[in-house]
Order: C-alpha cells, then sequence, then structure tokens
DNA sequence: TAAAATCCCGTTAGCGCTCACAGTCTACCA
DNA sequence: TGGTAGACTGTGAGCGCTAACGGGATTTTA
C-alpha cells in the first residue's frame, strides 16, 4: 500500500546549518512566531527562498498534533447542489489556509462509512465538513461517533439537530415562495415533483409546498404528488404520471431544475402549453435556467455561500476546541428568494 | 496557522503493549507483511479491533518517505467537464486506496500556482493529477518544474508533450464527426461557436470543424467562426453575432452542450426554426442534452473514463518510480462518438 | 549430525518537525 | 554595583510510525 517516494526535499536542518542558526530558530521564522530578531530572520528567509525550501505539512502534523486539512464527505457530483457547496468550501477553505481532503461516500453501500471515518481519521484531519444530505441510518451514526471523537463535524444541509453545527438554506420557506406565486398567478390545481424522499431538503421543500396551499385553501391529495430523483428524465416522468393521476393539473413545482427541464419537455410532448395551459416553477436557479424554453421562473438559493459559512464555522469551532472551550450548538439558515420568469 | 488536535488516538504502541508484542510486529500485521505467525496476527488483528486502532497516516508517511495521497489540480467546477473529471478520479483513486488532496487554481492570479505547489509538496503527495486545461504560460511551467522535482504529474485534457503523461479525447475526432453530421444532413452554411481559444481542447474542436469542411470543399471564413466561453449567455449572444456576421449561415457547431443550450434559445428569439432553418449540434451530451427542445444532437464523450484511466496511468508511473525505473512518455486519447437527437 | 535455511519477532535509529525548557546577552533600574 | 527584566536563541525529547538489521527457535539439507 506505502508507495516511496525517493524525490529529495530540503529539510529544516538545512536551512538551518546554511543560515547558521538552530531548527528552532528556522521553525519560528517559517510559523511567523516572535523573539526572532530582524536580521535572522531576514537570513534566515534568503536562504529559504534560495534552497526552495517547503515545510512538510506531514511532519508538522505529527510534531504538533495538528493539520491544515479538513475533511470533505459528499455523496457524488452529478447534481448541481453539491458541485456549488463544493466550490464554496474550496473558495473559503483557502482564504482561511486549510487544505482539503475529498470523500466519497456511496449511501447504498454501509462499508463505505467505515472506510471514509478510517481515511479521516488516519489523516488526522483537523475537522469534516459533511455536505451530504443523508443521515439517517445506522451506519451514519456510527460514522458520527467515531468521526466526532477525533474531530469537530459541521454538517451542510441537513436537519438540525442538538450537539452539531449544521447550515441550511431555507427550503421550506423557497418551497413555499415558489407555490405561492403560482397562487398568485391565478393556478389553482397545483401539483408537485419532489426529490427523494429519503432527503431532508426534499422533505422540506414538499412542506413548503403544502405550507402555500394550506395557506390558500387549496386542496393537497396525495394524488398531487410524484416523487422524482433530482433528474431531468425523473421530471419528465413525474409530469407524465402527474397528469394521469391527477388530469386537472394546471400548475406544478418542480423540487429541482433539472427535473423541471424534465418536466417541460414532457409538457411539450403532451401538447401542454408553459404557463398557459401549465405553471411550471422549479428550485436551484441553475446558470442554465434562463436559456430553457420558456425560461424557468425559480428559486435561487446561495450554495456557494453556504459552503463557505459552513467551512468558517468549521474554522470558529476547531478554534474553540484548540483553546479548550466547548462549541454550542449552532444552527444557521440562508433564505432563498424567487426568480420570475416566463414559465409561471 | 496550526491548529491543535487534542482528540485523544489510540498509538500503535498501545495496541502492542495491550497484544504482548513489539510495535514493529502491529506494523507488521497492519501493513499485511509476512513473517507473522497467524496466531500472532489474529491476536494483533482482535486488539487492534477492540482498540479502534487507527493508523495514522501522516506518521505513516513521514517514517515511509511515502504516501497514500493524490492531488488534483482543476480550474472549478462551474463546467461539466471538470465535474465529470473528478468523479472520474475520485473513483479510481478510491478503488486504488489513495486519497485525494484537492486544489483549485485560478488561471487569471499567476502566484497560485506557487501556492498550489507549496501545498502538494508540503502534504508530500504521491503524484499530481493535472485536470485544468490551461498551461500555456510562463507560471505553469515553473510550476511544472517545482511538482514534478517532488512527483510525477499526469495531464488530462492537454497538449501532449514530452515526459509527460497525458490522456485526451480526441476533440478534434469529435467536432469532425460533428460537422460531417451536419454536412450529411444537407447544411452547407456551418458555423461555429468555440471555447475560449486559449484552451487546447478548444482549438482542437475548431481544428475538427474545419477539417470537415475542408475535405467537404466547403469555405470556412474567419466570418463563420466567434469564439464563446463556454456558458449558455454566451452561446445565445455567440450566435447573434454569428448570424450578424454570416446572414447565411443555416448551421452551427457548438462547442459544449451548455452553449448550444444558448444558441437554441437565440435561434428561437430570433424566429429561426431548428433543425429546419438552422442546425445545431453540440458537444459533451450532459445528461439534460436529450431534453432541449428540440433535443440536441451532440458529441458524447467518456470525461469520467478519462479520469479513471488518469489515475490508473498515475499509479503505474508512482510505481515504476518506485521501482526506480524511468516512465517513458505516454500518451492515451478517447474517441468520442456522435448522439444522433433533433437538432441537426 | 552439523550446517544452512527458514520462520518469527524484537531492537535501534531515524523520518522532519515542534514543544517545553534552558540558557545567553543586553538594557534598565534601585 | 548587583539584580531583574526583557529579547533572542539553542537543546533535548518525542509525535507515531517504518526500514534495516539482528538473533533465537525451528526446520530442512548435505
Amino acid at each position: 500500500m506505502a508507495k516511496v517516494n525517493s524525490f529529495r526535499r530540503v529539510t529544516i536542518r538545512e536551512v538551518a546549518a546554511q543560515a547558521g542558526v538552530s531548527t528552532q530558530t528556522v521553525s519560528r521564522v517559517v510559523n511567523g512566531h516572535p523573539d526572532v530578531s530582524d536580521e535572522t530572520r531576514i537570513r534566515v528567509q534568503q536562504v529559504i527562498a534560495q534552497l526552495r525550501y517547503r515545510p512538510s505539512g506531514v511532519a508538522r502534523s505529527l510534531a504538533a498534533r495538528s493539520s491544515q486539512m479538513l475533511g470533505v464527505v459528499a455523496g457524488g457530483f452529478h447534481l448541481f447542489g453539491p458541485v456549488q457547496l463544493l466550490t464554496g468550501i474550496e473558495q473559503q477553505a483557502t482564504d482561511l489556509g486549510w487544505h482539503l481532503m475529498l470523500q466519497i461516500v456511496d449511501s447504498a453501500n454501509p462499508q463505505d462509512y467505515e472506510r471514509v471515518a478510517a481515511n479521516l481519521i488516519s489523516q488526522n484531519v483537523a475537522g469534516v465538513i459533511w455536505a451530504y444530505p443523508e443521515l439517517t441510518g445506522e451506519c451514519e451514526r456510527a460514522f458520527l461517533q467515531q468521526v466526532r471523537s477525533y474531530a469537530p463535524v459541521v454538517f451542510l444541509s441537513m436537519e438540525p439537530c442538538a450537539g452539531s453545527a449544521v447550515i441550511n438554506v431555507d427550503n421550506r420557506h423557497g418551497a413555499r415562495l415558489a407555490a405561492e406565486h403560482l397562487i398568485a398567478r391565478g393556478y389553482r390545481h397545483i401539483g408537485i415533483i419532489t426529490g427523494p424522499l429519503t432527503l431532508w431538503s426534499a422533505q422540506q421543500r414538499k412542506l413548503g409546498w403544502q405550507d402555500a396551499l394550506a395557506s390558500a385553501e387549496l386542496p393537497r391529495h396525495k394524488r398531487q404528488i410524484v416523487e422524482g430523483d433530482w433528474t431531468a428524465a425523473g421530471g419528465d416522468a413525474g409530469l407524465v404520471k402527474l397528469l394521469t393521476q391527477f388530469p386537472t393539473l394546471d400548475a406544478v413545482f418542480v423540487s429541482n431544475d433539472q427535473m423541471a427541464l424534465g418536466a417541460l419537455k414532457a409538457a411539450e410532448r403532451l401538447g401542454r402549453r408553459v404557463p398557459d395551459d401549465l405553471g411550471i416553477v422549479g428550485f436551484d436557479d441553475i446558470p442554465e435556467s434562463g436559456f430553457f424554453k420558456p425560461s424557468l421562473t425559480t428559486v435561487h438559493h446561495d450554495l456557494i455561500e453556504l459552503g463557505r459559512i459552513g467551512v468558517r464555522e468549521l474554522h470558529r469551532v476547531i478554534q474553540l476546541h484548540h483553546e479548550g472551550r466547548p462549541a454550542s450548538t449552532t444552527s444557521l439558515v440562508l433564505q432563498p428568494w424567487l426568480v420570475v420568469r416566463e414559465s409561471a
């Protein structure tokens, strides 16, 4: 398993020898500690530049029982959301001087959690960002136990729970905005294509849709609901199914933009004009949604910012932990907003 | 900069004491070395399980002068291609037992290369996957020099060059297939919306378009060419510009699907029916392209596989290096294929 | 039966760095 | 004049692990 890397590397000792100081002094210069005279500091820095010395993060991690590594756990990148989250996470991590170790976990494979936990712990990560919404089963709990005893964890897009930092978009409110917009436009028979209902975010969007319909005292039967899979193909099939089981449908809230694209396609095939015969509102506001035909009215949320906040929060918790102070349970919620275009 | 991680961790010494053996024996068990009796091995494994011992990858890296870490350098994930590459890279890395350290570099910021190099080297990565096509300037060369002297590098989607392993999709051939399809369908005034021409892949797609037109002895003037930016908005604007400077246009090869979506939108707005008045072929075959209106004829390429191959190749080079043998220059090319739908 | 080979396991010495502590040297005050 | 702060720098130990070597016990070979 171990792979030898026989490339030579410049060590702190060589720098120290060359500069005529102790390794400790070099260490102090590298880490920006005070108690080094300007004269010495400059001399050491010159030698560092000259020798192209790069401190070994590995050795530093070991000696200081710390690391500059954050673990990111995600479930894959075929969807828009996780990609945005990763983007935000990376930006903020780089800004704060953290490195990122990426771990993808497959929910269908329970022993994946064990593997991921082992990897994160073995690399001595200083903290973990959980950017994978599903965390309901036994395995996840076992994972949590293990990882938490080693490093703080911040959750993104998950159900708030005690003892954890969780950052969320207000999916429920966003979905409510979407449904309310349909109602305001005069639609009365409003269905929904949900995401996979094992996901908390999908459940929340469904609840938001229900909230809006309940406030307007509109019916919201089971046959107005179809569960989708976040893909365009799923959205297409979803609308077909919805129209079958609820023929009077005149509008639909589709829980993400990719499915909305599929729904638009299905509507065209079935001869329903959007928005005249059928109103459609999506969720996510992916960059392409303005170019759909018709352009998609949708809910915008800033997942890049969500990722950034997550890293900042983790940073904070790590600092607290470092200082020996306990971290309080935090739960942050970002507000999404509606982007009105042509489809409703 | 250093962050203390004061969580306790079980060490190899505790395992050794508990099992009544030396640390070396535990090390042998953990690493699957021979020369341990079955009896001892089982006893040690039991203690490991009982104590939930997890070897420190950090300490191992330091002691063995090796690591299980691969660096991935990318330019961000707003586009389909890089996301697919990352997916493939992650899959294969996990399969081979490597961990991934993610680095995003901003081409607009030259000193980013320095930062990335320092990070990769500091974490003692065993190899680097360069999944960022732009590598033309001075900074990149400086980066290469530095990183290469520490670890092998494999390039994805780049111009083949001596002394490096490069894995590519045959963009030129794919683009040629696209343009030839337009010609076969009877279109004769064929334009192109390219990607940013600083990118090698964008250049190659342009060359493929030229190849096809040249073979058919069709004109290919400068005014048939518009440079885009890979986005839907860019594709929209691109088609508008193209029709202005080349009014007889009856078909266009759009260098990626996102821009093609924008072009479809622009065509609708300008009253050009696709495919009757205007043929459009894209490139990438993103999952949504089958749901565009009309569905998009496009070129499919397997970037997940490209990523996987890249990691396998890097693995191979690292092994060779480990054994002290030099790695030969390799250049692998994957063939894309045409997916015919409605837009041409 | 002695010598060689084999199996199994322990000891020693680091990997490159930081922590805690122990100085040395100058400046300043009583 | 001695003493006490600072300001600066060095020393030893050790983070958790593995490479290299060594050696005793058992088996195999001549």
